[in-house]
DNA sequence: TTGCGTCCCATGATCTCCCATGGCATCCCT
DNA sequence: AGGGATGCCATGGGAGATCATGGGACGCAA
């Protein structure tokens, strides 16, 4: 099975800032945290950035650990370094899924994002975001209707598929 | 179970300078002191350092051990030698938490970094500062923004992760 | 005797944990 | 093919634990 997150689903938030996390995300939550095992919780990590981001970007424990292998290379002192310690170690929160697949928002970044009672889930890579469902609805779909607007009528994003700068690829 | 501290929040400093550690702030220095044990006061090190630095940063057993290690390496009577022990050894104070999970800042060190009212925390690799919260956003934060403005509008920090062989890389 | 530091106790707010329900698939038995 | 039985999924509620913070009392030192 994989350990990508794929698809996108609506789910409600109640008053104590509880949300189900996808079940098919649960999975590969599950599968990517090193310390899991049957019966217990699996781990995530929960990036969310400072004032400018309004979403929250989801990391397994894999996915950020290999972040964090990334940022000890960079060299101790560095600006790099900071920013992305201050990103990555400060501007986050551990968390766990619970015994029922839902995993709690604190108050803090619920009202980051401004959310209440409804949160939109989508996969992105070995990531995975929750959004404001308005917020993704009146910014996100926006900014890329307008992005791909700019592009000759007939264009197919798949063109893009061969012709990215790929980075390592890590499987 | 993590060893590396993650996340950021704001405390109260009261008149006796007691301030409250993030909770899980509390379980990482729990864990990696070596003689701790449930019911009593976890240790851990605050290096202050010299009159250019404004604010504290916090060091597990664990992790101030690794780097006394370190610092044991080098030659005796080197320069560099004799700069961290003044640092590492002279300019900190070891202290422990207390059962309501609050550390005191002795008068010395909250002026040193112009503590009064209220503090900030946050989580840097296998540490973490604590900052008087408008020196953190009047100066660390200003310096960023400078330095982030420096870039192209669509770069996005993620980029360093993969070592991106920027110009301006250290400082 | 005026700070400063230590210890004990107190309280509201937020979290966790445990338990519960209805809906929708799936599987299996007859 | 009907009709449970089973199991996962999304959601809700309450009680108790933990957290952040405040205050009083006492001792020590300058």
């Amino acid at each position: 099975m994989s350990r990508r997150f794929r698809g996108e689903s609506h789910h409600k938030v109640d008053a104590k800032g509880r949300v189900s996390i996808p079940a098919s995300f649960r999975r590969v939550i599950e599968r990517a945290d090193p310390n899991w095992t049957d019966g217990l919780s699996p781990e995530l990590v929960i990036v969310y950035g400072d004032h400018r981001r309004n979403y929250l970007e989801c990391y397994t424990m894999e996915a950020i650990e290999e972040v964090d292998a990334k940022i000890d290379a960079l060299p101790r002192g560095s600006m790099q370094r900071k920013m992305l310690q201050r990103l990555f170690h400060g501007q986050s929160f551990p968390t766990t899924i619970d015994e029922t697949g839902r995993l709690v928002l604190p108050a803090k970044l619920r009202s980051k994002i401004d959310l209440d009672k409804e949160a939109f889930f989508i996969a992105a890579g070995d990531t995975f975001q929750i959004w404001k469902t308005e917020t993704y609805e009146a910014e996100e779909l926006a900014r890329t209707e307008e992005w791909l607007e700019e592009l000759p009528d007939d264009f197919d994003p798949l063109e893009f598929l061969d012709g990215a700068p790929t980075t390592a690829a890590a499987e």
